[in-house]
DNA sequence: CTCCTTTTTGATAACGAATATCAATATAGT
DNA sequence: ACTATATTGATATTCGTTATCAAAAAGGAG
């Protein structure tokens, strides 16, 4: 079975693009986090492995990653965050607007109702970007 | 019945803020566009019925539209747009990827199942936010 | 109207995330 | 070893948006 790094190697060969040791980190790293990652804490604990690597190869990869399949790529608020995509269950987003707890949810109708919409104006469906904003339990007292 | 122009005076008064000669004409502006509007598109207009009014006035004014339930304010791409919302139904947006072209769609049942998953847990639904991404029937030749 | 307080304005500086630039370096293939 | 190409890190730059601030405008009270 491919793992993440198979997937990234085969993606680079694709384009003619080399698997050095700066992307194999960044990748290591990123698949240790869980959850939304923003680009900072990556940053530290690359740097906190290899002091040398720079901002700028770090924006390059995650680019990278996100265009390989392996993460997407979240606008929430205003620092976008990353996520891990291989592997992980398709989900949409339920966000307390008044203290930024996270929910995962997917609804199987929705998906459906969804390419349904996009047939009926002769789209093909690439994929979708649904975020729900409401308040939790906890926030309403 | 009340009009926007009701609407925004109603606001401004409610948080003690005044309705000044450039935040009436901001607002005409606004609801002559349709659609899908960049704040340089409003810029450009406002400044052709009075070229004084400085582009920080035309900011500070569309965020007080957006608070004032008169405009919604969308970030599809890098540059946002502000749609009239305000005695418009609501709908959400399906794009081309590849050359960009927008449909409006409601599906009232992906409304429902919406509801039904904040309630599985137990937020309280505010705003949602839902665009579809594909290739359109002509982008596919 | 005059005086006083608060709000608003416009010019411009500042911000910050992301990207572009570019010379030095690393890599892969011959 | 040699060559061509890709990559890197430091840094400058971009660009939409926000903050700053002194001057102007607006709204009341008397
Ligand atoms: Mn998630
Ligand atoms: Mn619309
Ligand atoms: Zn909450
Ligand atoms: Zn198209």
């Amino acid at each position: 079975m491919l793992d993440e790094h198979d997937i990234f190697k085969d993606y680079l060969k694709q384009y003619n693009l080399r698997y050095t040791p700066q992307r194999k980190l960044i990748l290591d790293v990123f698949l240790q986090q869980s959850g939304h990652v923003h680009i900072d804490d990556i940053h530290i604990r690359v740097r906190d492995q290899d002091p040398t690597i720079g901002i700028a190869t770090l924006y390059r990869t995650m680019k990278l990653l996100v265009e390989s399949g392996l993460a997407e790529m979240h606008t929430f608020n205003e620092k976008t965050t990353y996520e891990r995509l291989f592997q992980v269950r398709h989900h949409d987003h339920l966000i307390c607007i008044v203290c930024d707890k996270t929910v995962e949810f997917e609804h199987p109708l929705i998906e459906k109702y969804q390419l349904e919409a996009c047939e009926r104006y002769d789209f093909t469906l690439k994929s979708h970007r649904m975020t729900l904003f409401g308040i939790c339990k906890e926030c309403q007292k």
